[in-house]
DNA sequence: CCCGCATGATTAACCGGTTAAGTTCATGTT
DNA sequence: AACATGAACTTAACCGGTTAATCATGCGGG
């Protein structure tokens, strides 16, 4: 190991024969040097291998220049066949990257690690916090934001929102997926809820209660947890209360896959027998047998678009808005 | 917004009627401080919330306490139902949550992120990188490492490893499934390889070849790049260019599924008429019709693995191997 | 010819820690 | 009693930048 030594602002002071000084406000791009210093400098820069040291420079600007985006442990270790949060990431890290800004990843859920996040946040590491998905009513949103740190939330928080955040229109896509299957003639559509500690949950269940409310039809609920054994589960808890339910709305693709397979072991034919339609669209859905109809929510567009307004209230930009929905849309296979 | 100023460790040793100097001696659990003034002080520290700020700490020791992994951006574009990083990131974040350190994440692919990479790395952001997964002979890993930069890879590089490694016995595990197809009494086994610029693909490749020869059995290959949809296709080529074939050994479990599909449009029975083997043994092989028989790789154990060599690495411990192969297993399901 | 004023560079203070060197003081030696 | 020893604390230098305040220089105007 060389550990080779790194020159310092010094340094390439010296060799362009200027100040320190100088050479920071040409490495920062003020507009206050001459044309000649500044190109003395940079050729400086450029012999030397330059790069400004970034601990340094926080420790005066009081910026880091890295964001932090709070994955909640438990979804890492429950769903190992999870797509939502690397979408989430690829969307965060497409517009960290566009801005320039360093993604750290943490993982949360134990009280101990809740606290290392807090005191992680607290200690100025990150310029910002990102939270994916909040698990039931987590105050580590509310007590960052009220420190002072700039934070945004993946996901509408329960108990009333504290802090601004990004979510998808839950309610408008699970509405128009149950008016898809009353229109199609179904009589008894059930539901495989998502669990009812997350918003994503609570929101999905709602938008199916409302809907077969105005239809006038009665409503059919099992629980699941997003996962697709959740799934297969409450497909046969559904099955053995109704053996002639006509068709189901999974609140996940995950579930919705389990459903079609819990269906399949009882001899239902889809959608022939049993229409089902689930949510998310992941790539999984097109090949699934049959093909998955679902509600596509646009998850890395929700990401992109958390850190953008991450970056902006960082910024200090007037006038964002404390809440952004982005559009859910049906999308329709051969399930239903 | 609220911004409460932080207090410095200057407060805390005002309040507490010490020296700075101190203070910080205690913060860091110096054994040479008297347990009455460590106990003054602690109590200061706790009544200002005291959290020491990291850039001063940083800019002294010249330590950040953080580590990137680098993943490729042609992944985060596979990303869309690929598992593997995911996994990656599990395994290598639970690692770096028991050291305590940071994980930044960084995509790369196209030149000018490459560059980023070199600049961010060199700017000394970080304690160390690790590669998740090297495309080609990519020259960064070998880089960074003979500017002194802690690095490890996940996958052996190609061209020679310069750089500490962890990989799984991909050749092992493909022997076996492959052993395992021709014990059954398959003759006209055809393999999807993956990519033939990564290790994985190359290897994987190169087990079916020799176990292939070993049985005195003809080869007959299509390449797919992991996914899904490319499964689907190599698999098509493969029947029509024999349409006999009895076997397939599938170099991801993606491309596995792709084939399944496949095989089923044409309307072959799996196993009775074309027996088929995944590798990877994704969550999603378990439900697949019918269950996939793979070969299973410690996905997240080889990302814990990679994350403490690195910390090891970092840490200076001496006698660190550079190469560390996980085993492979062949799991035995209904699809061969 | 001298003054005032831009313009552009330099000086020096500061960010918030760590740590080598120096100081103080109680204790042990002879 | 004089002095070496060592434990425990303080002083002060330093890490590598940024930036407000200051200073030098050249130029147009009176």
């Amino acid at each position: 190991m060389v550990t080779r030594e790194r020159p310092t602002l010094e340094a390439v002071a010296r060799r362009a024969g200027v100040s320190r000084a100088t050479v920071s406000r040409v490495v920062n791009g003020s507009p206050t040097v001459a044309a000649a210093i500044r190109e003395t400098v940079n050729r400086a820069v450029e012999e030397l291998g330059y790069v400004p040291n970034q601990a340094a420079r926080s420790l005066v600007t009081q910026r880091t220049e890295s964001i932090a985006l709070i994955l909640p442990e438990t979804a890492s270790r429950v769903f190992s066949d999870d797509l939502f949060f690397p979408a989430i990431i690829r969307g965060v890290g497409a517009e960290m990257e566009a801005a320039d800004k360093q993604l750290v990843l943490m993982m949360t859920g134990s009280a101990k690690s809740h606290d290392r996040v807090e005191r992680y946040a607290v200690a100025g590491h990150v310029d910002g916090v990102m939270f994916a998905s909040v698990h039931g009513a987590d105050p580590l949103p509310g007590t960052l934001s009220r420190l002072g740190i700039p934070v945004v939330c993946s996901g509408r928080p329960i108990g009333g929102p504290t802090v601004p955040y990004v979510d998808v229109d839950h309610f408008g896509g699970v509405a128009a997926a149950v008016r898809h299957l009353v229109q199609a003639g179904r009589k008894r559509i059930a539901t495989i809820a998502g669990p009812q500690d997350m918003v994503a949950g609570i929101d999905r269940l709602a938008g199916y209660r409302a809907t077969l409310a105005t239809a006038g039809l009665p409503e059919h609920v099992a629980i699941g947890d997003f996962t697709r054994e959740s799934g297969i589960i409450a497909m046969r808890t559904l099955l053995a209360e109704d053996a002639k339910l006509d068709a189901v709305f999974a609140a996940s693709d995950m579930m919705a896959h389990g459903a079609l397979l819990a269906l399949k072991e009882a001899g239902r034919r889809v959608p022939a027998d049993v229409a089902i339609i689930g949510f998310d669209d992941f790539e999984i859905s097109r090949f699934s047998e049959p093909p998955l109809t679902t509600v596509r929510q646009p998850i890395v567009e929700s990401g992109r678009t958390m850190a953008r307004q991450l970056l902006a209230l960082i910024n200090g930009e007037p006038g964002l808005p404390d809440a952004i929905v982005l559009p859910t849309e049906l999308i329709v296979r051969d399930s239903a």
